[in-house]
Order: structure tokens, then sequence, then C-alpha cells
RNA sequence: GGGCGCAUAGCUCAGCUGGAAGAGCACCUGCCUUACAAGCAGGGGGUCAUAGGUUCGAACCCUAUUGCGCCCACCA
């Protein structure tokens, strides 16, 4: 029979037709709409520097469920994607690039000719990147794709920089920064990594002007001796206290720096006495700053020595350091050298070990802007998903220092700072200003820098809706519902996102912030360019499927915490959709008849056609999974959904529903078998409902061959015939939208309606009737595979249902006969109408007896019986000594404790059959 | 120096509001049963890191401890 699906699942053939088809419906397309209510996401914009990585994948993957499950529920759902020029990762590319095809540097190459350049890298790799996407799936509204350094986001950056300005939040001050001499440009503190590496101190002696012993202090860095303005020693430093105010001279060079007091030093750590080096060391910079002490360089931005070190100057500072100390040493001025850990701050692009300088930059004053951000927090406006984040966003934010934004490059936002050639006096303005502010000349002169990337980042939940304008976008969607990222960039881009967010629209750009972690490889270990680990995720794209990739990411992760890629769970992944594939199939095929037209579908809505035990209870299976599936993802609790889809689909719909089904497809009257088909249906149609958000492509190739709801039978023939049609030239009718002119055309699924759960009275009893079933068909596969030489064959069974289960199992008796394979079932109601030779099992409400020569011998038997009975007496005991136990009956929730009672009774019970059986045996057995 | 996470079956991991320890893979036993061997049926396997505590009841809450990992921090 045709069914239109091919034997196995081939995501191939169709996921590249399917992302067509929902690029052509518009489906992605979100414009506000004042009769639906808002749901948006932006998404955290891919670097081009490269390629998409699997962290992009699960991050990515994360905002498609989201956004799609959102749609399904009828909201207007956003999704906005971009990219990002990722200033200083983009620059060292280009340079690179340009070294390498052309031999020059950049500084050769120009500014001009370097930005053309680096444009051009980003329509080769924004392209390259914004195609990549769509492999995934993401059904982002790419009419609304944007850069970081687009028209819109230089308007915006301009603005809110003038602003900040304005506000005296942006200044420009000479401070000490971090300098990256390889990539000649300041960084942020978060830009700095921070490690411990060996290292060595040195004591030296600074000898004393009056002839002295002098100091001694300690240091690693004895390159900036040259630039050492004081030595600093603890008021209350009872060893010192007669020293200061005296002088003494840095070894070697002649020069006098004094001796001061202050409270920076620890008179327990080193010698109690500290060299001030304020050019080139934070808390020296902040001593010197207290006593007005001048701030000389030793070092460049080349991290070479300058003139003031003498013989050394242009020397690399660590070879300098190398001269130096062997200098001291011969000099007599080295009293000891210890190897100890030292902290190194290193350039988290480049490596290179970060030179604190002093610098004119432009700086954000932190400190009133990060209130707001983080009363946000503790207000409940903003909500971090696992919660335990914002407290490492609130102590940070609370923690934070003033930010450098002005980077030594090129590739970025050049900061909106205009110098007068006259009076030397800055103009800050959002366009450029014809005339100095200050003295009305004209000779403006641009600063030369461009901004921290994630200065434009920022702004990027606004910038993107159209900020500064007022635009409808803005008024619709702002603020953001979730933003999704990965815990490495909460400080870069998380916080920078809220305060200025609060900043210029007075609320938090988003209601929620997920945050999950890293993709690390099958070992455990991050993914990396130098371990050569990483796995890109179009190449598993391309053997696996998209949504077995999307799959594999979600399901069996906890939200926060890092997860492993895996082959193994890959191929699961892989498999549950060839499973759903399958079961699709044998729907399918059922559903067809020998034209290809639809066969009829009862009415099943409430009340409507007589349903079996079976279809009352996979309906309320199904219902079931909604209702938790739902609860699930609106707790943002991915993972569990994604589980409850696939036992649904697996355990309870294929390995279950459909098996117990078979019997009255094949032979049945059509009546019923019209309402089996529709069961079929409209639970298949659930699931492919609920697991569309995480698997979108199969979910929706599937629902193009299904009838369309309440569709007469004679339009879902013709639908049929339609999609028949359409298949047979590689798209389906729906899908394509070319279905026959007149026929109830399948809507894609993209735009179904999230499904809600039903009830009908008799469900419950229905299952709890299926149930009892079920367990005897389980009690009978055991007792058939226990046996010694398991039997192909169909087995004879006699069933003693317990008192009231008679009708349950009269009611079942097919498929017990079908599912257990059974030749015949006798129902009995005494043991003594069982066959004397046989093998029993007892279950909750039954006692089964299958002929011993179909099966097994006594002493099999005996083993299996001792072993039922232990298991239970087990049991038996906990629960009875919960019971037995005061407390528990008296402040335990009442049907806690009457759910024990129940238990106990029925496995006392269940024992004391058991109990009977085993005592036959045994006497057989001797 | 602070802070956080993790520790559950051989492996990788779930485990929601405290109320009979779960999945996938691997392993063992049968099955090419007319949707599916990327499968079906059955099975074995856990002192939930350790020690205390709270509770009628703890994998889950509290306190210590151990091991691994991460983040933050201006300790010469």
């Amino acid at each position: 029979m045709e069914t239109n699906l091919s034997k196995t699942y081939q995501p191939k053939e169709f996921e590249e037709r399917i992302y067509e088809n929902w690029l052509k419906s518009g489906s992605f397309r979100a414009v506000p709409d004042k009769a639906k209510k808002p749901f948006a996401i932006v998404m955290p914009p891919p670097n081009i520097t490269g390629q998409l990585h699997m962290g992009h994948a699960l991050d990515q993957t994360l905002q498609d469920v989201l956004t799609r499950w959102k749609r399904m529920q009828g909201y207007c759902a956003l999704w906005l994607p971009g990219t990002d020029h990722a200033s200083i990762a983009t620059e060292l590319k280009v340079a690179d690039e340009i070294l390498a095809s052309e031999g020059k540097s950049k500084d050769e190459i120009g500014r001009e000719g370097f930005l053309e350049r680096a444009w051009e890298w980003k329509r080769l790799y924004g392209g390259k990147i914004s195609l990549q996407m769509r492999k995934l799936g993401n059904s982002c509204d790419w009419e609304r794709e944007r850069f970081t350094m687009d028209e819109g986001c230089n308007k915006a950056v301009r603005e809110y920089f003038v602003r900040l300005y304005e506000k005296g939040l942006i200044y420009r001050g000479n401070r000490l920064v971090n300098w990256c001499p390889s990539c000649g440009t300041t960084l942020s503190d978060i830009e700095v990594e921070h490690e411990e590496k060996n290292g060595t101190y040195w004591y030296f002696r600074y000898p004393g002007v009056d002839g002295g012993e002098g100091i001694t202090v300690a240091t690693s860095r004895p390159e900036t001796m040259f630039a050492d303005v004081a030595i600093a020693v603890h008021p209350d430093d009872g060893r010192y206290s007669g020293m200061i105010g005296q002088k003494v001279f840095i070894p070697l060079t002649g020069r006098e720096i004094p001796i001061i007091a202050d409270i920076y030093p620890d008179p327990e750590k080193g010698t109690g006495a500290v060299k001030i080096t304020p050019a080139h060391d934070q808390n020296d910079f902040e001593v010197g700053e207290r006593h007005g002490l001048p701030r000389p360089s030793c070092i460049d931005k080349k991290a070479a020595m300058t003139g003031l070190a003498g013989k050394y100057e242009g020397m690399d500072r660590y070879a300098c350091r190398k001269a130096w100390v062997k200098e001291l040493e011969e000099g007599g001025y080295l009293v000891k050298a210890e190897e100890k850990l030292i902290p190194i701050g290193s350039c988290y692009r480049c490596d290179t070990v970060i030179e604190p300088l002093l610098s004119d930059q432009w700086f954000v004053k932190m400190k009133d802007l990060a209130g707001p951000a983080i009363q946000a927090a503790r207000g409940g406006d903003l909500r971090h998903v696992p919660d335990r984040f914002e407290k490492i966003y609130i102590h940070w934010l609370e923690e934070i220092r003033d930010w450098c934004v002005s980077r030594q490059l090129w590739w970025g936002h050049r900061v909106p700072a205009y110098y007068c050639g006259q009076c030397g006096e800055v103009t800050v303005s959002a366009e450029a200003p014809g005339q100095c502010a200050h003295c009305g000349a004209a000779e403006l002169q641009q600063d030369n820098d461009v901004l921290d990337t994630w200065f434009s980042s920022a702004l990027w939940p606004f910038s993107t809706l159209g900020w500064p304008e007022k635009t409808e976008e803005l008024e619709y969607f702002y603020p953001t519902d979730v933003l999704v990222t990965g815990y490495d960039i909460i400080f870069f881009w998380v916080v920078r996102m809220v305060f200025s967010g609060m900043e210029v629209m007075g609320e938090t750009p988003f209601r929620h912030v997920y945050v999950h972690g890293l993709v690390r490889d099958s070992d455990g270990r991050k993914m990396s360019k130098s371990l050569g680990n990483g796995i890109d995720p179009l190449e598993i794209i391309d053997h696996y499927g998209a949504d077995a990739l999307r799959f594999m990411l979600i399901a069996g992760t906890s939200p926060g915490n890092d997860m492993r890629f895996q082959k193994d769970k890959l191929e699961g992944a892989r498999n549950f959709a060839n499973k759903l594939w399958n079961a699709s199939r044998f729907v399918i095929m059922n559903l067809l008849d020998e034209d290809g037209g639809f066969r009829p579908l009862a009415d099943i809505s409430s009340g409507g056609a007589a349903l079996k035990d079976e279809d009352m209870w996979i309906l309320a299976k199904a219902g079931e999974a909604i209702d938790e599936i739902t609860r699930n993802m609106e707790k943002f609790e991915l993972s569990l959904a994604a589980q409850k889809i696939y036992e649904l689909i697996w355990s309870e719909y294929c390995d279950w529903y459909i098996e117990l089904v078979k019997g009255r497809l094949y032979g049945g009257d059509e009546a019923d078998q019209a309402v089996a088909r529709a069961v079929l249906v409209k639970v298949l149609k659930d699931m492919l409902k609920l697991l569309h958000p995480f698997m979108p492509f199969i979910t929706e190739e599937i629902w193009s061959f299904l009838p369309a709801d309440g569709a007469s039978a004679a339009a879902l023939t013709a639908a049929a015939a339609g999609t028949t049609a359409a298949a047979g030239t590689s798209a389906s009718a729906a899908a394509s939208g070319t279905a026959a002119a007149g026929t109830a055309a399948q809507a894609l699924l993209i735009n179904a309606a999230w499904p809600s759960s039903e009830t009908g009275a008799e469900w419950l009893a229905a299952g709890a009737r299926l149930e009892k079933a079920m367990e005897a068909i389980r009690s009978i596969r055991n007792l058939r595979a226990e046996a010694e030489a398991a039997p192909a064959k169909k087995l004879k069974a006699f069933i003693m249902p317990s008192e009231g289960a008679a009708e349950a199992f009269a009611r079942e008796e097919a498929h017990i006969k079908s599912l257990a394979g059974l030749a015949s079932v006798t129902y009995i109601n005494s043991r003594e109408e069982a066959p004397a030779d046989a093998a029993s099992a007892v279950t909750g409400s039954a006692e089964i007896f299958i002929p011993l020569d179909e099966l097994l011998d006594y002493k099999a038997e005996f083993d299996r019986l001792t072993k039922e009975k232990t298991k239970l007496e087990g049991e038996i005991a906990r629960i009875g000594a919960k019971l037995a136990n005061e407390g528990f009956v008296k402040k335990a929730p009442e049907n806690v404790v009457e759910a024990e009672r129940a238990r106990l009774a029925n496995y006392e019970e269940m024992a004391a059959k058991i109990g009977e059986r085993l005592a036959m045996v045994e006497k057989k057995l001797i």
C-alpha cells in the first residue's frame, strides 16, 4: 500500500523543502497585532568571525522551541535574528587574512582600506552564518535580521553615547587601563583572564639616601622599578615607623624616592614594605592618587621599555627583567628570590600578558547605572532561570567598576567625540558637528577609537526594534520575554543589556533570562579550536538531521548545567524520529484506501462514537501529557517536556496503543474501524503538535500527510487525492500550497494551535480496565520469556480474575490473546479449574495459569515464585513498618496513608496467593 | 580570599511541591511478529559521595567533611 512516506526516516529528503515552505508561508513573520499578545526573543547575535558551533546550536534550539511553542499558543511570536560585528575578534581575523593574502599589515593598508576589507568579510561570513541558522530550523523573522554595526544600530549607539555623556555617565579620563600589547588596544576588566602561574618574587634592597641600610621590598615585576615613585609601609608597622619620610635610592639609578605611610601595605605580607609604581599597577595607582605622586611610565604600548629605563630603552619587558635582575644581583641588591604562584592577567583573545598602562580613555560610570539593574532582579522584574544565577548577577553589579569602552581598533562604532583643532575641547554629538561647541572653530577631528563591541550589543533588545525612534515594534514587543544565553556571557552582555535598557527605556529589556551551560565533547572537555575537538553542527545535521540534533541537545539536560555531546544520545534521538516516522507510516497506511483517498474517520468529539477502552486510555494519556508538558514549558523545563513527549509517543502510543488497535483495523466492522482511525489520527496529531517545537521538520512533514481537522469524509478523500498527487512530485500538497481547489487543505503545523487536554467521564474507568489487562499481558510475556526454552508457539492460558475484575478481563480478552501471544484464554472462577500442572503468575487483579507442558518445569516455576514472594515480602515489611509508625498515620496526609494501606492489602493478597501456589509446586517437586 | 556547581545503575545523565529509586546506551535471554532490526518482548544491575541533623517520612531541606569542576577577587 502506498503511504507516501519512505520506509525509513530520511531527513535530507524533506528538511530543506519544509524550511522553504515555512518561509514562503510567512509563518516566521511577526508584525505587531493588537489582537494577539506579543512574545519576543532577541537572538544573541553570533559573531561574524566564523561558523556556527555547537553552543549556537544549543542556544538557538532553546529559543526556537520557545518561539514555536508560543506561536502555537496564539502569541504574536517574534524571534529576531542577527549577527555581531565582534570588533576585536573580527579585526584580528581580517588583519590575518590581509597579511596572508597580501603580505601587508593593518597599518600599511590604512583605516579606509581595512574597513572595506572588514565589510567584505562581514558580507561573506555573516551571510554564511545566516544560512547555517536556517539548517537548524530556526523560525526567526528574517525580514528583521540585524547586524550590530548596521545603520540603525550605529544610530542607537551614537544616541546612547551622547545621552550618557550628557548625564555625566560617560567621561574621558587618564586612568590605568588593561592594555594588550599584541592587539594594541585597551580591554575591559572582564576581557582580562586571570590565572596563577609559577613565578618568582625577588626581594630587593633600596639603599638609604643617608647611606643607611635602606629598605627591602618584594616584587614579581622588577622591570617596573624604573617607574617607582615611593616605598609604602603601613603607618602602624613598628618596624618602619622611624623610616617614614626618609628617602631611598632606586638601586643603580641614582633616583631618590620617599618612604611613605599608607594603609595599603599589609605588614603580614612580604617585608611589609611595597614599592609604589602608579603607572603599572592598579593598587599603586590608588596609593599614588592618595599621596599626589607622579605617574611615570617605564613600559610603552608595545611592552617595550621607555627612556626611563635608561640603557634598557626599547628592550622587551621580559628581556629587560632578566637583564635587570642580573645587574641588581651583581650589584648586591638582590636579597633573596622566592618561587611562588603569581597572578597573571592575559588577553582573552590572544593570551598575551596584559600590561596595566596609563592612558586617556572613555569610561562608563557604572555606579548609577548598576543600581536599577540590581533592583530589577531583586524586585522580580527580571528573573533568572535557574535562579541561582541571580546571585551571581547581583554580586557582580555590586562590585562593578567603571567600564573602559574605547578601543584602539578600527572595526567598530567610532566614538562620537570630536576634538577641536583650535581650543582642544571635545564636542560629543550624535551627528558630526559643524563646529566646536566651545570656541566655534570648524577644525574638528573625530576620535580615532571605536567602542567596545558590547557597548552596541548592550542596546540589542531595543536598537533592533527601532530605538531611538518610537516605533510600533518597540512599543509592542519591548520588553521582550526571554533572553536565552550561556552563563559565560552574563557579565559581558546580560548585565549590560539590563542597565542600558533600564537607562533608556526605563524597563528591563526582558522578563526572564534563561541561562544554559556549555556543550562539551564526549570526554567533558570544552570544545575548542586548539584541541581540535569541536563538532560541527552542520555535519551532524547532514548525517542525522536537524531534528535529531535539536532533540539531543534538549533532552536529558538540566538548565544552567554543562552537557556532553555524545553520539549515543544523538543516535537515540535519531531513532526516536525514526520510530515516529514509522508509526506515522502505519497510521497513514491505514487511512488510505486503494485509490489513495482517505477512508472515513468517525466523529469522536465528546459523546460521538463508541470509543473502546484502549481509545479512551490513549486519549486520557495524551491529555495528561498535554497538561504536564504545557506546565513544564511554562516553567522552562524543556528537558522534562521533551522526555514526556518521547514517552507518550514511544511507550504509550507505539508500544501499546498501536498494538492494541491492530485487530480492529484489520478485522472489525466499518464503523469501528473508523473510530480506531479517528483516535489514531487525533492522538498522532496532538503528539505532532507537542513535539513540533522540538522536532519541527519531521512533525511538519508527517502532518502534511494527515487529514485536516473537521473535514468531511468526502472532502478528506479529495484532499488526500491532492496530497498523493503532490507528494508524487516530492512536495506535499498542503505544505506547498498546491492542494486541489475546494479541498480541506491541511494548514501548516507551525501555525496549528497548541493542543488542550480533554477528558471523558468514562476514560478513567476504561483506562483502569485496560491497565488490568496490560498487567496480565506483561506477566504472561514474562512467564514465556523466563521459561528455559522460551517457546515461540502460542500458549493456552487460564485466567482467574480477582473480585470485581471479571468484567474487565472479559472485555479485554482479545487484547490479552493477541498481545500475550495466546492460542486461547479460559476464564475460571476457582483454582481447582486450573490445569493441575501449570506455571502461574499473580498480578494485582488476577491469577494466571499456563499449562506446564506448554512452558517450563516445576523447578523453574518454584524458583520464579520464590523470587516473586521474596520481593513482595520485602515490600510488605516496608509498608507494614510505615503504617505501624503512629507518627506517619497521624501526620501524613490522608491520601498518602490511604494509598499505602491499599498497596499493603494488595501485596498481602498477592503474597498469599503466591504462597499457596508455592506450597502446591513444592509438593510436586518432592 | 570569597562564591557557585557537581557527586544517583558499567557509561552519560534526568529526577518538578519531601510521600514506593528513573531514562538512554551498554550487558544478558528470546524473536527477521504483515509501521519500525534505527526494531519487538523479557531480564540483571543502585548504601542516591561521607557523617550528623530536621521530619511521621530525605536523593531532595539544614550543618559539617571529602573529591572534581567553574566563577569572582587589587594580596607586593
